[in-house]
DNA sequence: AATGAATGAGGGTTCATTCAT
DNA sequence: CATGAATGAACCCTCATTCAT
């Protein structure tokens, strides 16, 4: 089929645009690049995207949708709400750790979003992803409470958007080569202020379950 | 002599590029529209400032100054740990929050310096500024552990990191508009979370001295 | 293949471009004005040519190649040494006063290259190619020389680069509109001068092989 | 008087501006840099000048007068043609080779004088003060011509003209370092070919009145 | 579908000239 | 007259997008 052909194009072209928008920004960043690096001429990136703006948009969906399932397979048997939150932020930092480049490329995404506030499909998305996100954490804090796991005078959702901003702004400091240690014994920090922060106690890695 | 109107016509620059950089951002914003917004004619920005990187950056060295210059005058007197650190909290929150334009220009600055990394005036001011609050909060956790007010397992510099990593996600969260209650309840729950993460009982406000 | 529309498209900009250096001077000419003389759109200029100095200094290069070539072919057979001389003085004087397009525009190659003194591309083909033209017309005086036609006490290399001087002298006058007599009579007296400087007698025209 | 004040900060515009124009050209020297060199402010220029334009001309008029009452010093005495027109080649060529400044100078009063061709008061004070030159040189030849010492069939016009032409091919090449010796060799040959083309025969240096 | 030349609006910056002080 | 900030027209170049082949 050329089904299969037109996706490995537009995949080129995905990849080729997440490493420039990542290296050079967005506005920083040309179609004659993105093409070249996709080994396919100007002009075809049109039949592939509608405009500069389409690519970003359809490369941040991928992105995000992408960490979502990544999640999700991640979290998928019984734990602890603990155990799970540290697994979230085991995956979290080291990917940012070890792929600097979805970092450097969402901070472009806030960025273009922060623009179109409220208007434009990125803006859509980036708040119905968060949304997705907080929600999820929101529902393994409740599970906590459920158990006697957490402090009950814990608001799940509260808690949870403030998880999330602590991964994002972790996430933001990595880019930005803040506090630059990315170690062991920072991960272990952050496990130590997260739980603590819900009223849970830090256990052994790996034996809370 | 004239250093008043010269101030006074810098002022009124910074503050016009101020507004338009934050609803804009750097990349959309023309010098035209900066000039306009100001009040004078287009060449006699460049009497103020070099190039449009130049005003950008001046005004990011302005913003930092003026909240560390609060925040240490805010801090003077001598306080708990724990109370230090909630006013800091109350002071960004609600400034964020009343402000929004201070937070999305933050968000420039950030891709911005993201893009130069480590190099270029703007990521060494950022570099700086921040280590600068690092080390800030490094010192008022490190008096709460001198006291006995912190768990002692916590490290200072960690946790110092985790602090600001917070306060800038949440930054970014209100400029996006996710998780958007701004309310007590909400800064109720961040304080609950960052004292619970460093060993500290909350308190009842204002009663803890 | 598309090298003859491209080849016509550069010349277009080319012709274009001479004609408004030379009736405006270089820095008077704008890329508009180029590009709506070669009737097309000014950014398409940029696919033809790096810049407006790059333009400029590849219209230099034409010019001095063309010249070079046409003055080869002309003394290709076998002639006495004056004769040689003459037929060059006729061929400059001739351009020059049929198309003083070219002259014009040399003034301006020779004031940009006096800028950028020894450096930049223009100040050294202009070199290299004033270099060659000495050689050659050296050359000549020296067949002059070994014939016995010339005075012995000649230096071929000296009143070579005087034979060009007086060329690029008279060249100047031209475009100036400088003892502007364009006649017969007074290319007589031209020749008249340089052969009684090499210590040639003049002969008839075209008797003298 | 304030006549002095007014007259030496005259001056010490046009020195000022003599040195610029010279080193880069009339397009790439500004204003303020005239005003800063002349140790003055960019507004008072144009207490004393109409334009940079009309700057420029004052300047040409000043250089072209200053060396036409040099050489009319210089020849003041009765002396043969050949002598007379030995020392003006002495004096240009020394005068080129010692101080290139009012060389390169020249070279822009012509390209400029070229693009105003016919019009404007630079391209008319160059045609007078060249006819001037050409009619004091055609004199000397003609006092040769009556004195028997020229060759008869000299026309004194032509000539006069082609020793002007050659006087600024070879300036041309001074400024632009094209057959670059500038020693007594060289100057030894010009003088043979300029006499040689009168039908003078050379005679040794300053021995022929 | 693919190509890449053509387009042209738009932006940052410069600089001669003016003018209020 | 002196000053130097203000002005704004003008210019080179970029680049997203189109379209003929």
């Amino acid at each position: 089929m050329d089904t299969e052909l037109v996706e490995s194009r537009r995949k080129a072209i995905l990849d080729a645009a997440m490493a420039l928008f990542d290296r050079q920004g967005y506005a920083l960043t040309t179609i004659d690049e993105v093409a070249a690096a996709a080994g396919i001429s100007k002009g075809s990136i049109y039949n592939y995207f509608e405009s500069k703006q389409d690519l970003f948009t359809q490369l941040f969906n991928q992105a995000i949708l992408q960490d979502e399932a990544d999640v999700d397979a991640l979290l998928a048997g019984p734990r602890s709400a603990g155990r799970k939150l540290c697994m979230m932020l085991d995956y979290w930092y080291r990917g940012v750790a070890t792929d600097l480049k979805i970092g450097r490329l969402t901070l472009e995404f806030w960025a273009t979003a922060a623009r179109d506030t409220r208007s434009g499909a990125l803006a859509e998305n980036l708040h119905a992803a968060y949304g997705r996100w907080i929600g999820r954490i929101g529902r393994i804090i409740q599970e906590g409470l459920d158990k006697g796991e957490v402090d009950r005078t814990v608001i799940p959702d509260d808690h949870a958007t403030l998880f999330l901003g602590l991964i994002h702004g972790l996430m933001l400091h990595a880019i930005l080569g803040i506090g630059s240690r990315v170690d062991e014994r920072f991960l272990a920090s952050m496990k130590q202020s997260v739980l603590g922060g819900l009223g849970i106690r830090p256990v052994p890695d790996g034996r809370q379950e």
